[in-house]
DNA sequence: AGACCAATGTGGTCTAGACCAATGATATTC
DNA sequence: GAATATCATTGGTCTAGACCACATTGGTCT
């Protein structure tokens, strides 16, 4: 979230003409938008791209742009053939090496997994760097889609050293824990991970199982986990919705208390 | 990044109508620039807009939506007045509570920090229950731009107490650590954070500092850290290009190891 | 009452073209 | 030779309008 004395994004709500030199039209249009969605509770709707294209003097396109925006920050939430609505504000979730299942619940959701696909590839140089297997290896790979609430939250792909972990595949089923799987079923634990956070756009596929728009920001999370004998074991990319969450960590000093240039 | 097992976005490289169908046409015309990218040196220049558009006979429009999402994947980048051009792959970050040198250092890059500004402003409700002060305190905002190898590479806003730090604001200049003057002159050493990541577009402001374009997705992480006594010290906002960071985090379970549904 | 269908309205995609702003090369002037 | 204007080219913003896909509504027919 973006507070007030944090700099709320200096948004020119005056109508001065040389304020439209300095900002885009559409981003001054975002902040007369930004307006009336702080009047809205979530659920109301805005009037339609069209209404505002008239009552701004603009065309469609830059109030769509600024739509979009206030979209991607997650304020308000598109419905093609409905219209455009105030949205609830961004879920945290935190970054921990921990079930989906539990995650879930201690935000108070009902927690949920549809398996997408189960199949297997074969080891480009990446992967077998990654699971610590040969080039062209057999690689399970399992697709899933988390889902909270019966709505869909991320999407993901979790690879696996087929032949470390036969009949892995027939065993998983929608709402299996696949962590309790390799614990109980393969005496495998996992002991730490390395989790890297990025943005990538919602490609046409993802967008439609998270029902969300083509090319959003979505975050991007790459999990490569390690058992208890710091063996590789799991390469996973989860996708969730950019508009819909946030992802909270907890950081140390490295040893002593820091004194560098922070 | 997208390794190939995971599934690189399903692009349609055939010229199949039905295909045309199914996908956006711009979605389709970003599979043939990826693959012309995928044969460049970074650095190397992509034809200009217009001339993609008559190759691939459609309108500069749909080329610049195709070129957007690839820059903002971090593979090209685009300059004003001069072309698109192969970009270099995005640099991991991790996410630890250490000084912004070190952490460039260990990148190999030279770091180097420009004050904006330094203000007073007063808490808003958020703040003081971040800061722990009353509602309208005076807060101290420290702003500035983090530099590596002379590239801007985030804009940090901080927020802190002014009644505890008093004299602060004279301390602060370029490229001075604001940690190491909490531990020389105040005796305050940070202990431990909460970091949160999100995503959000980039506003016209934090576009020009970071050199980047209106509306990209950035990366916010937003700093809540203690000292070693439990009180909240700073809260600090961090404005990262999307399409050039990614950051890293190590995890652990949090008791026992973990068997939920994971 | 229920099933069906057509009309309407919504956001999503795409076009063709205009103008703006930054860049770099070239010509011009001092 | 060095500074300055000019110009073509590039990506950025904006317009006006077309068509598509989807959702809802309301009327019609069984």
């Amino acid at each position: 979230m973006r507070s007030a004395t944090a700099g709320p994004a200096p948004v020119p709500t005056g109508t001065d003409e040389q304020l439209s030199r300095q900002y885009p039209k559409y981003y001054v249009v975002k902040g007369h938008l930004a307006h009336i969605l702080a009047q809205l509770a979530p659920g109301e709707p805005l009037p339609a791209e069209r209404a505002l294209a008239e009552r701004f003097s603009t065309s469609r396109t830059t109030i769509r742009q600024a739509l979009r925006e206030l979209a991607i920050e997650g304020r308000l939430v598109r419905r093609r053939g409905r219209g455009t609505f105030a949205a609830l504000p961004k879920m945290a979730q935190r970054l921990q090496l921990t079930s989906y299942t539990e995650d879930m619940r201690r935000l108070g959701l009902v927690p949920r997994s549809l398996l997408l696909s189960v199949s297997q590839v074969r080891a480009d140089e990446e992967m077998a760097s990654r699971l610590d297997v040969r080039l062209r290896a057999r690689v399970l790979r399992i697709e899933r889609l988390r889902m909270a609430n019966e709505e869909p939250t991320a999407i993901e792909t979790t690879h696996l050293d087929a032949a470390r972990f036969p009949g892995l595949a027939k065993r998983m089923g929608d709402s299996v824990s696949l962590y309790a799987l390799l614990a109980s079923e393969y005496g495998v634990h996992l002991a730490e991970a390395e989790e890297t956070i990025e943005t990538v756009p919602a490609a046409p596929r993802e967008a439609e199982l998270l029902d969300t728009t083509v090319g959003y920001p979505m975050l991007l999370l790459s999990r490569h986990s390690r058992d208890t004998c710091g063996r590789p074991v799991e390469f996973a990319l989860s996708f969730y919705r950019g508009d819909r969450y946030k992802f909270v960590t907890r950081l140390r000093p490295p040893t002593a208390p820091t004194a560098g240039a922070g």
